[in-house]
DNA sequence: GCCGTTGATACCTTCTCGGCATGGATCTCG
DNA sequence: CGAGATCCATGCCGAGAAGGTATCAACGGC
């Protein structure tokens, strides 16, 4: 049982690059300790990762879970060693992820008066894992919109966030103030991209371009608006809500405080 | 950056300890070693983990931090481990472990008669960690001996195993056909071997060469019997448990069936 | 003040990692 | 269809890290 911080660094150089060659490059390691790397996780984790022949690299379903992982485990640990220089200098420091659209401003704003000694960061969360900052550490308190995977987290609904149709500024139905989700029967409508490589720039490139129309929460289209793009309310789709979330187990002064002072806040609002 | 899970692992025996000696021979290495260890992760961190006099050893912010990170980052990384094995497993597969001596193949035969689908291995159980491929995820269930660590298992005594006074064949005791715990003392006692790498058979050949006696489990005895030793019962010494164990949180329909069938089994015999 | 305990240091051994050379399989192109 | 290019695997070697033994130095208890 020795699986390594470095051999798992590798294997997702090679994942990512499909490619021995290249990966090594990266590494700045020649190709051969990566193939014997590579199969030294294998071997130590008993199941193929990597079905390679000269031509391709591809991943089995265990790689497939182990590449998961392995980001998992090494955003992790960086984290880790961050908060572990932060508590060594005394310094406090607290990361606010939030999921795009939502606005942390006005929180981080007042928290930042009230804890002057505290520094605040805020990250991006992803929208197809919002809670995957909060979870691996790079974040300890989240601005998310649901759903996302709830467990282990403590969660508190700030809001609604009401669907708007998003469409090329040009469409008929941009004509009309709202609509209902009857008026979008027999339009093309953009799913939620399945790949998360698929950004939500790629998605309204997409509507913009007339290749179909998309809900999403007001919030985002609001952060993305163009002009060759039109929104309207659809009166009776159900609205997202948005919530503050952090670890259940993290209860710390510091967390509790910003959860208090984000909830005045929006109560001011 | 080369923060190493091995010595994340010692430096968490450490902190476990307060003590590098008592956490060394938990780890199987010696003392300085671990000084060693972790002085280097203090310098790759660059801070001060511990404040130790000969005295006492005591946390600084910075070490009370890494301790709680490095706790999560072993458990993440163990949970990993396990959720790669189950994405490898869409092939559905048991593996048992046994400690040397304990005979699984009644029961695995009588599981592989029930599920002739399901693909059956069995896999040898370290005797300094017999639990160690159950929590690594190599293994789903084990015949193991008493004690290991049984926490976060769930465990079912299958048996007893008396002790055995494992001795050279020529040997004085070797005439009388059972002993007590008296007639051994005075007799030079191989402990347990301490450095992981010993096996048994060299614990054995020790035994042979005439270097002392070994109290043994009965059946550890009978699988290595050899002409050249000796082996007989010690009356007053207590039964060595046996039993069957899984992760608590492994209940699945496989798991649960082997459970029952091995159970069934033993009844029966 | 002496002795036992405990962590640190010095020095040696062993094993893993990384590099280089090369083999062998597969795809491409004439 | 065969020659060449590409790319991963294997064998062997050197350097460095990890582990072991012996010993020192500091601190506490009596």
């Amino acid at each position: 049982m020795d699986l390594d911080l470095r051999k798992l660094r590798y294997f997702v150089a090679v994942v990512e690059h499909r490619h021995f060659g290249r990966a090594a490059e990266q590494l700045y390691i020649t190709q051969p300790v990566l193939s014997r790397q590579i199969r030294a996780i294998e071997q130590e984790l008993d199941c193929t990762l990597l079905e390679r022949t000269t031509r391709r690299v591809e991943l089995t379903p265990a790689g497939k879970q182990l590449y998961q992982e392995a980001q998992g485990i090494l955003a992790a640990v960086a984290a880790a060693v961050q908060r572990v220089h932060d508590a060594d200098r005394g310094t406090r420091r607290l990361v606010v992820a939030f999921s795009p659209g939502l606005h942390v401003a006005d929180a981080i704003r007042a928290f930042a008066q009230r804890h002057p000694d505290v520094e605040t960061d805020v990250v991006p969360a992803r929208w197809w894992e919002p809670d995957a900052s909060l979870r691996d550490g790079r974040s300890q308190v989240g601005y998310l919109r649901r759903p996302f995977d709830e467990s282990g987290l403590h969660t508190i609904p700030i809001g609604q966030d009401p669907r708007v149709a998003c469409m090329p500024a040009a469409h008929p139905l941009a004509r009309r103030d709202e609509l209902t989700s009857a008026d979008l029967d027999g339009e093309r409508m953009l799913d939620v991209p399945r790949r998360r490589t698929s950004s939500l720039e790629e998605k309204f490139e997409l509507i913009a371009s007339g290749q179909g129309i998309a809900l999403v929460p007001r919030s985002v289209a609001r952060s993305y608006s163009r002009p060759d793009l039109a929104h309207r309310p659809v009166t009776d789709a159900p609205a997202i809500e948005t919530c503050l979330a952090v670890l259940a187990d993290r209860r710390e002064r510091l967390v509790r405080d910003f959860l208090e002072i984000a909830t005045a806040t929006l109560r001011r609002t």
